[in-house]
Order: C-alpha cells, then structure tokens, then sequence
RNA sequence: GGGCGAUUAGCUCAGCUGGUUCAGAGCACCUGCCUUACAAGCAGGGGGUCAUUGGUUCGAAUCCAUUAUCGCCCACCA
C-alpha cells in the first residue's frame, strides 16, 4: 500500500458525502432518543453560497454532528426562503431579457414564470451546502412557500385578525420606487451620506419682492407644498403669520402657519410643510387641517400634481430644479449638508416616504412576550451582550407596528376580501350599500369593508351573512392585491418546517429546537419575530404536549463576515471570495477549520480574502484555511507513518508503555476542555485544543517517542503490536472527536485506520468523552520534555549535530530519585535527547554543560571546549532571575496580611515557589562556584 | 441625541466569580535543518508597564471611576 504524501481532498470529500448520504445518516424521525434539533436559517431562494452562510452553517454542522454522535436524535431541517423581493426582482429582470414586462401579464402568468424560475435556480445553494459537509436531513428539505407553511401564514394572518392585532389603514410608511412595494422600518437602512441644504424664497404673494426663505434637502418637492411653518415665538416671522406665500415656479399660494414643532436655530428657521412625502409634515398638516398633494409617483417620478418637469425621476428632478430655481431668482443659497438617509435593504433605493394603505401588525403584546422570553431566561442568547441590542429594540417607546404587507406577487396572498359595488343586486343589500371607494368597494364608517377569511369561500359566507344578500357570488369580491412580507413567513419556521400547522406529531417531538445559529444582523427582522411566534402559538398548537414556548433554547449569534480592512464582505464591494473557491483550493475541511478559528460567537471574522477583489488573483493570504488544510496533510501523514510500521509479538518497552499511558492522559486532559467549551459554545476553542493535541502532543512528541528505529536503509525494527494497537485506538478517538469540525479528513483517516465493517462509520461513532487523568505522570513526562528541549537549545547553540549521542547525568537527589523512578521516563529521555546514556550521580562530572529543568541539576557532556565565560554568564542570567523571584515571593510571604487574608492555599503555593527558587539559587551557585 | 461593546505580542484573539495553567494561544517573525511520515515539514528562539489616570484591596489584565480612541445598535430635526 502507498498513500500519496499530500492528502487530496477533493475525492475523498466527494466520496463520503455520497458515502454518508447512501447511508442515510442525515435523516431523523422521531423515536425515543432525545431530540436535538436545529432549523436552518433558510437562505434567500435567490442565493449563493458566500462567506456568512459558510459560517453559519459549519457551525450549526459541527453542533448537530457532535449530538449525533453523542447518541441523540439529531435532526438538521434545511430549507430556502422565497424571499419574495429578490427573487421578484430576478423574475422581473428575466421576463424583462424575454422582452416580457410585469405589467403585461397577469398574476397568473407571472407566478407560473417565478415557481419556474424557482425550481431551476432555487436549489443551488443547498447543493453549495452539500459541498461544505453541511449534513442537514436533506429528505425534510422545507421551502417558506410551499403549501403547507403557506397555509401556516395564511392561518395565522386570520388569527391575528380574529384577535385584534391586524388593522390595516393610511400612514406614512417607507416606498422603495424601485421594487415599487411598501417596506417595514427594519428594511429601511440608514446611511450617512453627504447632501445639500437648499436655500429657498417663497414670495410673498402680495408682495412678490419680499419673501421667506426655508431650507430643505429636496428641493423637487415644494410643488407638494402646503405651508411654510414657522416658530410660533420666532418674532422675526410673527408679523407673516397668517399671509400667504407663493410656491416657486408654479406660484401657489400656500399659508404661513405657526406651529411649535419647527425648530428656530436650524436651517433659516422656515419649514417647508409637505405632508405627502414626510411623516412630521403630516403631523403638522394634520393639526392645520392642510390637503396633502402628492406629486411622486409609485416609481419614483414626478406626476402631473407637480406641474413642472413631469415624468422626471426625482433625482433628476433635483438636479433640473436647481436651474429652473435659479433662473427664477428663487434660489438664496446651497450649503453642503450631511444627513441620513435611508435606503431599501433589499433593493438599496433610496426610500421614499409615502402615504398608502397598508396592513400593520400591533407589536406592543408581542414585544412584552419577546422581552419577557429571554430576560426569564427561556432563551439564552450566545454571547449575553447581545441581550442588550435585544433590549433596547424591544422597548416600548422603540418598537413600531409592522407593516406586514407588500405590493408585489410572489409571496403570500393576504386572505382579504372586498365587497364590490356590485354585490348590491338587492334592495336587502342596497339599503347597507351607503358609500363606495374610489375603488367601487363599500364603505363604512369611512373605511373598506374587509373581509378576512382562510379561503374565497368562506370570505364568501361572511361576505353574504354582511350584507345580507344570499346570492353574491366570488365575483362580487376582490381579493386583496398586496402579499405579507417575508418575515411574516420566516417568523414561522421553526413552528411550520415539521408538519406544517397541520398533524402536530413532529413537532411535539422536535419542537423546541435545541439551538438556534444566525447572524446578529437578523436579531429584528426574524430572532425576535419568531420568539414572538412562538409565544403566541406553540401552545395552541401543541397544547398539553408543550414542552416549551420558545422556537429554541439557545441563541448563538455569529459575526458578521469582514475582510482585512474590516469592512463587510458584500457583493457589491467584490471583497468577498468566492466560497466554492476556496473550497477547491483547501478542501471543505480546512475551510471549516479556517471559518472556527477565525472568532467566536458574536465577535465579527476578519476573514483575509485568498483572492485579490479585483484581479481575482490567488494572494497567499488566506491563514487560516491553509492552517487548515495543512492541519489535514499533517494527520494525513501521520497515518501514512503509522501505516508503514511493521508489527511483532514484542515484549512492549517501558518506554512505549509509558508514551501509551501519557498521550491517553494527554488526550482525556483535552477532553474534558472539549466538553467544557462546547458547553459554551466556544468552538474555536474547542479545535484548538484538539489541533494542538494532535500536531504537537501525538504527532512531535508521541510518535517520535515510540518510532522504531532503523536498522538499515529504510528497514526499520518491528513495533510491537501492544503499542501498535495502542496507537490506533488513539488515533481513531481523536479522529472522532474531529469529526464534527472537519469531518471529511477524519472519516478516511477512521477507514485507513482499520477494516471497518458495514456501518462502522466515523460519523456515527460515540463521540469520546474524557477520563481519568494521571497528573503527576503527566508532570513528569513534561519536566523530561523540558529537559529534552533544554538538551536540544544546548546542542544548536553549540553546533553540535542531533544525530551525535551525548552521555547526561543528572545530579542525584531525592527529587531526581522520585522523577526517574517512573519506568520509562529515563528511556524516553535518552531516546529524545538521543542520549547514550543517562545516569544519577553524585560526582560533578569535568567538562559538563550544566542546566536546570524543574529542580533537577542536569550535565550534559559534550566533545567540543566548554566556553567558560558564555557558561558563567548564561548561568549568571538565570541566578538573577531566580533571585528576583525569590525576592517578590518573599515579600509577599513577609506581609502579615497576605499570610492571614490570603486563603491557605494560596500561601502554601506561594510557600513552595519559595522552597523550589531557594533550591535552584542553591544549584546555580554551586555550579557557578565549580566555574570558578 | 440615546444606548451597548471593545482597547492584552507585529496580526487575530483567549484570559469565567480578583491569588500556579497570570501575562497566554494561533499566525507572523528570527536562527538552524531537504533527519528515511509530512518543507503544506522539523528543531530552537525573541517579542506585551494588559489604552490613560486615579481608587478599592494584603494582592488588579481582572472590581469601581475617569479620560482617550475605535466599533456597533437605535432615533423624524427640514
């Protein structure tokens, strides 16, 4: 047998993935193990792959490997969100390279084209996922607007209404022009960004050469002016109270207003009133009793209510008024200002505050429940800080009623109905029929009668049973036009992915899921939402079978993905490598390895991009991948060591029993901190531990020590098979204790290892927990690993070969006595040090390069001239040290306080340190007294 | 404007309730090695007043306060 001296990952991650999936390991139902569930966070239809998911998803793999491994019923639900404004805007984009238009299809038409798109387009990013190891039950594979977690919306939505929390009604809400759909406030980025003050005068109308001036951002908005508003206290304005001025360019009268909310320092003091497209301009018109002109249209441009530049976009707009205000003499000033201002999260369009009619969820109860659920602690967040963010969104004062409802196709219907004009086919119905919309739909009260209901059927019953009139047909009602936002799907995920709101049996089983692992830019839009979610429906869902309200116990945030100059890796910015990429180039399991190390929960990852953003150019620059894949290439080759050796039916050597026993210890030692960070969530941690068990304990220490030696040219001595086994027993457990971190390299290292029957698989091996440790074996082996680097510095500082045998002596005390009679110890200490021999004496021997490790006086002889003076300063170095630590633990063992206030144990410590420092001055003297 | 968090080696970060894993890890760096598992490697090494200034304490990287710098979240000032 050969294996070749690189590990080669791209067949060998191909292999097991097929391998694993053939198996069926991946797949959960419900028996009677424990659960541990986690639900992914369904990434957008519209995806691919990208540095945060990779993230996201190593984690959430190592985690549900591990309890898979320890013997729970583990089960990873994945699936995709329909995102409805993305992927929208990419059937859109389609239609529009067909030479098809939205607005020339129906509805209909439409949905056909997006489910097509969907189903071409939409699994490519769980395949990406495949290729990361990710080991979801794929066979549960769940997307947010398939039919069952439709109707989950659907039902949930008629719920909300049936108890109170759904209105829907007129306010100033945030339109993106470009997506030209409604967006909740969380979808609305603000970003600060430089902009212009605009100095305006508005003529007096019966004074045309006088005027007031106001300042504004938006120039190509006063044609929707109403008012100028000044401080009612501002005596400067007072006398204009009342008058009117004329709005530029179209010389409309409007009033001067006085109204306290204008702020006298800012601007010239003078505001500009334009309720259709600002929310405080509404307020104000509100309390004067002013029209709102709305002169924008649903994209962006400027409608006929504007009267000039027409049909222009309002940046444009902007740009035109600017000359047409000059020309005009309107035009006092422009300053540079900078300000927020707010963007479409989705779609980055600057976000246009706009009058409609939209449906709102009332947040108040639900922010009561969601602050309540982790300040009880029935969900606990990873790391604990991100409580705070989590707090103060869910103030009250802070939280907003969602506006639940978008103007776009894809996604889900909202189960709304209208009443048409003609359903009065009857004198019954005529007689309630009083008013109508301008839409033809009735009226009450000054509102649309709606009818919410699951289905158009029973939206019919209801509609009937209203007005009276038992022979309206569907055609008399008109379905709402608008879709529920995304969220309102995803806030049901954890609750729908099982068996929709329908049987329940799944969900008594899985639900609550045990963890759930997200970025920390999602903790609004959809962490919070679905505690809201699970609060208000879990148990009506489950009832007595409730084990838990909360979708998940544990909340582990991750960071957000940066490059090296700290900004976050986007698209846009093209500083993001190319996942799939990386893969190829260090094998899923050193990227896994290189995403783990790179931070912990809720720490952002500077994340070196391997590629040059712009060139696409390999850099050498990725570390941590290449740790990683390195990390593979090292237990690869300690396999292929292993797997070279030749075995007999040898007496085991002291030497090798006592390797043996150490590298056990050594590894139940790492054991146990495994367990205690996983408790925790550290899982960087978690693979360092084992990273460095591996390389530096088992590979340079252990299988140094028990290597055969050579007998001649490539011919070495047997292994004897007590050790032999000894090291594959190991091997293999910390192969699987790897596992879940990198579980490719570990699966082939597992299989190389032995013949493993059918089944007898890495991935569903028990995962090792720790044992005894034997410390004072472990102690000992440490202080002759001491001596062994001190014998090595010893021979590169005199150029002395390590191929060339030395004779150590080490002086004999009841110390040396104690350490040395642990069997083995001398041998490995020759062996290491490559000794010939290594004996206690009592006798200084002549020509001897003294050092100390631990309390031991050590001589190493050496054929070269002692240099006496670099010996006396090198000894001379460490007396002083020694003696100054001596001297602080002296005085602080001469303070009374420390000696009563200071626990015992403490002191005794301190006591110690004393007595070994006083014995190694003792030795240094000595030693430096013999140099003369 | 309100709030949160950070500041420890050249870089990225650990360091839990103050005292032997208290100044750590990985990477980078320096020196020497193509030693028959691995140069994607081996052996050895250097490097930090724990941001500032005070305080509490027998004892502070750790607790408190202050200043500075950076990052983030939230908020309608035209």
């Amino acid at each position: 047998m050969s294996l070749s001296t690189r590990y080669n990952p791209k067949e060998t991650e191909a292999k097991w993935y097929a391998h694993w999936e053939a198996n069926n390991y991946f797949h959960s139902e419900p028996d009677d193990r424990e659960p541990f569930t986690i639900v992914i966070p369904p990434p957008n239809v519209t995806g691919v792959l990208h540095m945060g998911h990779m993230l996201n998803n190593t984690i959430q793999d190592v985690l549900i490997r591990r309890a898979r491994m320890q013997g729970k019923n583990a089960c990873w639900v994945p699936g995709t969100d329909h995102a409805s404004i993305a992927t929208e805007a990419k059937v859109v984009q389609q239609l529009r390279k067909q030479g098809i238009k939205k607005g020339d299809i129906s509805r209909e038409e439409f949905m056909n084209h997006a489910w097509e798109w969907k189903e071409k387009y939409g699994g490519i990013i769980l395949d990406q996922l495949k290729k990361l190891g990710a080991s979801c039950d794929w066979q549960r594979t769940r997307f947010t607007m398939e039919e069952s977690l439709s109707n989950a919306v659907i039902q949930v939505f008629v719920d909300l209404y049936k108890k109170g929390k759904l209105y829907r009604g007129l306010r100033m809400t945030n339109w993106d022009p470009e997506a030209k759909t409604v967006l909740s406030n969380e979808e609305v980025i603000y970003k600060e960004e430089n902009s212009q003050l605009f100095h305006i005068r508005y003529p007096f109308e019966d004074n045309p050469n006088d005027g007031i001036v106001i300042a504004t951002q938006r120039p190509e908005t006063i044609m929707a002016d109403v008012a100028i508003a000044v401080h009612p206290d501002e005596p400067k304005y007072k006398p204009f109270v009342g008058k009117n001025v004329l709005i530029p360019l179209i010389n409309k009268p409007i009033p001067i207003i006085a109204d306290g909310y204008v702020d006298r320092e800012f601007g010239t003091g003078a505001l500009k009133i334009t309720p259709a497209h600002d929310q405080n301009d509404l307020d104000v018109g509100k309390r004067h009793n002013l029209p709102v002109v709305d002169i924008l249209t649903e994209d962006g441009k400027l409608n006929e209510n504007a009267q000039v530049l027409v049909g222009e976009d309002r940046f444009v707009a902007r740009k035109k008024i600017k000359k047409l205000l000059e020309d005009s003499g309107c035009l006092v000033k422009i300053e540079d200002y900078r300000t927020n201002i707010g963007h479409s999260e989705r779609t980055d369009a600057v976000v246009e505050p706009r009058l409609t009619n939209q449906w709102f969820l009332d947040m108040k109860d639900f922010a009561k429940t969601a602050l309540h659920a982790v300040k009880s602690g029935e969900v606990k967040f990873y790391p604990e800080s991100m409580w705070n963010m989590y707090y103060q969104w869910l103030q009250e004062d802070n939280v907003r009623d969602w506006c639940i409802s978008r103007q776009l196709w894809w996604g889900q219907r909202i189960p709304a109905w209208y009443i048409l004009k003609s359903a009065v086919i009857s004198p019954q119905s005529a007689a309630k029929a009083e008013q109508f919309s301008e839409a033809d739909r009735w009226v009450e009260n000054g509102e649309e009668v709606v009818i919410v209901a699951k289905t158009a059927e029973l939206a019919l019953e209801q509609a009937k049973a209203k007005t009276g009139n038992n022979s309206m047909t569907i055609n008399d009602l008109e379905q709402d036009e608008d879709v529920v936002d995304t969220w309102f799907s995803s806030w049901l995920w954890p609750l729908a992915v099982f068996d929709g709101f329908e049987t329940k049996e799944e969900l008594k089983y899985y639900y609550p899921t045990s963890v759930l692992v997200t970025g920390w830019d999602i903790m609004f839009f959809w962490v919070a939402r679905m505690i809201m979610a699970g609060y208000e429906w879990s148990e009506e869902l489950l009832g007595a079978d409730l084990k838990g309200k909360m979708p998940f116990k544990d909340v582990y945030f991750t960071g957000m993905v940066r490059d090296n100059k700290r900004r976050k890796m986007s698209k846009s910015l093209g500083n993001s490598p190319e996942a799939l990429e990386l893969i190829e180039n260090y094998g899923a399991d050193g990227v896994r390895f290189g995403m783990l190390l790179s931070g912990s929960a809720g720490n952002d990852i500077i994340f070196d991009a391997p590629f040059d953003p712009v060139t696409k150019e390999v850099l050498d620059e990725s570390k941590l991948c290449e740790q990683g894949r390195n990390f593979c290439n090292k237990m690869w080759n300690a396999l292929r060591l292993i797997k070279g050796w030749e075995t007999a039916d040898l007496e085991q050597s002291e030497v090798n029993a006592l390797a043996v026993k150490w590298i056990k210890d050594k590894f139940d030692q790492t054991l146990a901190s495994v367990e205690s960070n996983f408790a925790q969530y550290r899982l960087g941690d978690v693979l360092m531990g084992l990273y460095q068990v591996i390389w530096d304990d088992f590979c340079s220490w252990y299988l140094e020590i028990i290597k055969p030696s050579y007998v001649s040219e490539g011919v070495s001595e047997p292994l004897d098979r007590k050790t032999y086994e000894a090291t594959i027993e190991v091997f293999e457990k910390m192969m699987s204790a790897l596992h879940p971190f990198m579980p490719f390299v570990t699966e082939e290292i597992w299989h190389q290892l032995r013949k493993r029957r059918e089944g007898n698989d890495c991935i569903v091996t028990s995962y090792p927990t720790a044992g005894r440790v034997d410390k004072d074996l472990i102690i000992k082996v440490e202080k002759a690993k001491d001596a062994i680097t001190k014998i090595r510095d010893a021979r590169s500082g005199k150029g002395v070969s390590p191929k060339e045998p030395l004779k150590l002596s080490v002086q004999n005390t009841s110390s040396a006595q104690d350490m040395y009679a642990l069997h083995g110890l001398a041998g490995l200490l020759q062996k290491m040090g490559n000794l010939s021999e290594l004996t206690l004496i009592d006798q200084e021997p002549s020509n001897a390069m003294a050092f100390i490790s631990g309390t031991e006086k050590y001589f190493l002889e050496m054929d070269i001239q002692i240099d006496l003076e670099a010996e006396r300063e090198r000894l001379t170095k460490e007396l002083e040290y020694n003696k100054g630590f001596v001297a602080s633990v002296e005085k602080k063992l001469s303070n009374e306080r420390f000696v009563s206030g200071a626990p015992s144990q403490v002191v005794d410590n301190e006591r110690k340190k004393l007595a070994d420092g006083v014995e190694k001055i003792r030795i240094l003297e000595e030693a430096l007294g013999k140099l003369g």
